[in-house]
DNA sequence: CGTAGTGATTACAGAAACTGCAATCAACGT
DNA sequence: ACGTTGATTGCAGTTTCTGTAATCACTACG
């Protein structure tokens, strides 16, 4: 058992997230965030780099998980489907957090700052996604190009899974995301 | 003829690199590059939203620019087509700039700070690209798909402009890094 | 049972980024 | 001469983020 009472990154998050969408994510300070997790502020920049890291717990790992994931498919697998394996691998974590993302997302598509942040890790995953395909054998310009589009066909499919009326799947919709990209490809 | 000095967004870049380049971005103040600037802290900020956007002067009217021309492209061109002709448009602008910016990408490259403001705008290229598709009547999703491939082969065009030791044109990679893109895309 | 070690939290001070507002200034038109 | 206009400035203030050293709660060991 911890010295402290555990769990601390979890309760500034959950406190990040409280007072961002009661007041506004500008007009909350770090300082009312560590608070309301009985912390201080000081406390909340040893767990997170800035303010806006708050916001994206675990990104990181997922990165590092994609890219092992990819490195380590079949290689006969083509790069298109090792990435989509890696992406659904563990894709049902996200379904059952479906709702918190949601109001993530709202928080995100409301400051331009937190998109930035976002397009930042979207980013860092097109490139983990390169570097995982050159471990593979494929050689740049390929590589590069792939793991972008790749990245960009992720945010599509997480978009149209948080929108979706229906409630399907992500792996679903990531499914048919990568779908439409290679339809849409034989017309270039 | 301006009642002060003109060019005072001009002074302000030119003094920031300088800054930058000398003792770092992070070791500069905004007050350091105002003075030698000639003017004041808070001048800096009527001209520029925060530190970082000081590096990307005219990046938004680029941004416009590309958004226009693709919009006003022929009906028979082919999106791929259309947007290539709209980075090209204007490229020997950059090429007659072509040192400037190997300076500024190497500032870019040394902090996350500023790569990370970088994604931003290629993201914000990438969406102006999608809605002046989706103008010349391409549907979602693959307004969306093929304008984010359309940014990053941008972002890969010019990467092979900067590193470039034979010093060919702009125009030359973008087409060179579209190619490469259809060559690619024919495997998915 | 005492004690040193360990790792998380805290207190404190301070630099720097950024904002709001009112005042100032230099040119211009009338 | 005079008011207008728009850029620049002065200044106070909040907030983000960092460096440093101290404190705390628990653990391991003698």
């Amino acid at each position: 058992m911890g010295r402290w009472p555990g769990g601390t990154q979890e309760r500034l998050q959950e406190a990040a997230i409280e007072l961002f969408t009661e007041r506004g994510y500008e007009r909350t300070t770090v300082a009312e965030i560590a608070t309301r997790a009985g912390l201080t502020e000081r406390t909340f920049y040893n767990h997170f780099a800035d303010k806006r890291e708050v916001l994206f717990p675990g990104q990181d790992v997922f990165v590092a998980e994609v890219r092992e994931t990819v490195a380590a498919a079949p290689p006969e697998q083509s790069p298109l489907d090792a990435v989509l394996a890696a992406f659904t691998a563990g894709s049902d974590w996200f379904d059952r957090h479906r709702e918190a993302a949601q109001r993530r997302r709202k928080l995100l598509d409301a400051h331009a700052d937190l998109r930035e942040r976002e397009r930042a890790k979207v980013a860092a995953l097109g490139e983990a996604i390169a570097d995982a395909l050159r471990a593979r054998g494929l050689p740049d310009p390929a590589a590069t190009l792939t793991a972008s589009v790749c990245a960009a066909a992720h945010r599509l499919g997480t978009a149209r899974w948080l929108t979706d009326p229906e409630h399907r799947t992500l792996e679903h919709h990531l499914r048919a995301s990568f779908e439409d990209l290679r339809r849409t490809a034989r017309t270039w």
